[in-house]
DNA sequence: TACATGGTTCGATCCCGATCGAAGCGTCCT
DNA sequence: AGGACGCTTCGATCGGGATCGAACCATGTA
């Protein structure tokens, strides 16, 4: 007989359509109420709770309390990086929609989970990719001098990237565009960097990212060769 | 509303015991038949037929007709990871079991789909990885001459390798030693070799594999530091 | 204190899909 | 041909779990 962890249990939790539905929508990264996420699915809140509950178990959501209101949020990169594979997956399998969003502005940009993703997701990844700018370590990819003078020029430094255990960079699947971008806390301090240079701005509701023509430029003249 | 593939679609079919375990029995790399699978899982032959062709629907597995037996087999690399994946994820989750298999066997060494994993795939990876083997470039990671000066000792060299659309290196996460262990097309041809210079063999109706003393020696001298 | 609002728990209902045995269809072996 | 074996299809059964409304708890606001 096979011997492994459970596998079932996990994909079980995560093949209902609602559940499956909650996680998509937590995929941006955001927090969301339980009332919140029972409207985007179109259940009452009582199923929603249970959902919420069973997802909660599983760990492959995080609750908060604040208040009266409790924000659920995606576990970890982890899960995070599942999902990503599992769109991957899916993508293929699916009865041949257009590929990837159909909303433009979601293939543009948009947050997958706490990085950049989309056609500018890939072309900052290609940008770095093609100065040499990964070095690969046991402890996952790492980024040299080249990779960060690309990124200096838009104020980011090794001294201010928050320090965590999570790997630096990691290469992320893009199910748009079906190439890489870049994720880890490397491409998580990007995006935010991009946010707090107010070159891209969040849409509400909506895991797009609407990035401005002067920030777009500026992007393509860092990375586009 | 959430744009993107259909998630719940793949995890679903995933998400059922019986088919999970036929996933994880096929974990191994080899193609086993209808009934060889029934078996395994515990079940009759027609519910298993109806689990095998919602599996090859959703393109987790594929199956070759071979006279009036059907082999089934992981349909490929890509599924093989995301399962891999999901067992990372399960493990964690799952109530505290001792960590990975029991089975010492199945720890010092297996096959994970087509390349090895456990300790000795881990020793592998990590003396590569300390010799600088690796290059990271955007078609995935690739081998430099480092790198192949200590294969060649096991008689592999670029020319010898298959020539497949598969990326050459990939780090996958090996779930009994949480750690990183060599897959991708060198992975798979490395743990082939080690079967051809019989330095390992199959343990049959397992995914563990018998490494000989003499191999697991030899393995060392090469590999680790 | 009363009331509104966010969330969970409970009990009842109901449907999807897992399961099985029997029958059907190929393929291989004498 | 005939029979054995591998596998799939069909119809019927049954159980788990998704769902909802109502009641309940907790935390805010009037």
């Amino acid at each position: 007989m096979y011997e492994g962890p459970n596998i079932a249990r996990v994909a079980a939790v995560i093949g209902e359509r609602g559940r499956a539905q909650v996680l998509g929508a937590l995929m941006d990264g955001r927090a969301l109420t339980a009332t919140e996420l029972a409207d985007a699915v179109g259940v009452t809140r009582s199923t929603m709770s249970s959902h919420l509950s069973r997802l909660q178990q599983a760990q492959l959501i995080a609750a908060e309390s604040q208040g009266r209101h409790r924000y659920f949020r995606i576990a970890n990169a982890d899960v995070a990086e599942l999902l990503e594979g599992m769109m991957g997956l899916a993508q293929l399998t699916s009865p041949q929609q257009t590929f990837g969003p159909r909303d433009p502005a979601l293939r543009k940009a948009r947050l997958c989970y706490d990085h950049l993703a989309g056609e500018l997701g890939v072309l900052i990844y290609d940008g770095l990719e093609r100065q040499g700018s990964f070095v690969h370590r046991s402890d996952g990819l790492t980024m040299n001098d080249s990779g960060w003078s690309l990124l200096s020029k838009l104020g980011m430094s090794v001294a201010r990237l928050p320090q965590t255990r999570r790997p630096l960079c990691r290469a992320c699947v893009d199910w748009s565009e079906r190439r890489h971008h870049l994720a880890g806390a490397l491409g998580a301090a990007l995006a935010a960097r991009l946010m707090e240079l107010r070159w891209a701005k969040r849409v509400p509701h909506s895991r797009a990212l609407h990035v401005t023509a002067q920030g777009e430029k500026s992007i393509r003249e860092i990375f586009a060769r």
